[in-house]
DNA sequence: TGAACATATGAACAACACTTCACATGAAAG
DNA sequence: CTTTCATGTGAAGTGTTGTTCATATGTTCA
């Protein structure tokens, strides 16, 4: 399976080198949980979304609204950034007001924005 | 379409915040650029890759490896991430090297990542 | 140039995700 | 308590995406 060339060097595979990055390799339970964070962001509508809280808290009705989107297609998605933690809600009589939950939010973007530009 | 309650205030649709956020929106050419972006790392294997060269510039190979999957399947999630500039190459004899193409990266999982800590 | 190795790529299938539609839940006003 | 407004949610359909398989491209060495 291992072969060397003329200097004893290793071929296939580089074992050493894949087990050393195999012990420095985080849980796959946390690369999951990662993947599965940057997939809520990896959506046209939740991106806008958030976009929107930013500036703003604002209810279902006029996020639809701004993002030309029927009520229920924004309702479905804001419970995927709830369920997810990035955004949180308050009652206010028949309105939900949602808004971001936490500051990491905008640098995440920031940072994905900076990597467009270039 | 648009009512007033009793002190003048709008209820449905809140036609001034709708604008004025409105105003303030990134274009939408953007705004999928950066869901795209989102969506690259939106995958458990890309984000593998991207974790393994973190550490050190890795071969195709030894990437499978790794990451105990296909070397087919390695090598066109590669070819996503090189599309999205997000790693570089170098060919050296038969083997071609990936790596990490700049900094971004790494701060864009750190922030992720420390989402999910909390 | 032919054989062996390393990587790239096209097609197809399966799995997943987003929107729509219809309807349920919840709140407030009469 | 019934109606109306605002939001939530399940099911279904469609489109997208990741892996596999087979094969092509490209490199090295004999």
């Amino acid at each position: 399976m291992v072969k060397s060339n003329e200097n004893g060097d290793f071929i296939h595979a580089h074992n050493e080198i894949v087990e050393k990055v195999n012990e420095n390799m985080p849980d796959d339970e946390i690369l999951y949980e990662l993947a599965d964070l940057f997939k809520v962001f990896g959506d046209t509508t939740r991106i806008r979304i958030l976009y929107v809280l930013l500036e703003t808290e604002m209810c279902v009705y006029d996020i639809a609204q701004v993002l030309n989107m029927t009520q229920s297609a924004i309702s479905h998605q804001l419970q995927v950034l709830k369920q997810n933690k990035l955004v949180k809600f308050r009652r206010e009589g028949k309105s939900v007001f949602y808004s971001l939950s936490d500051s990491h939010v905008s640098t995440i973007i920031d940072q994905c924005m900076e990597h467009i530009a270039e």
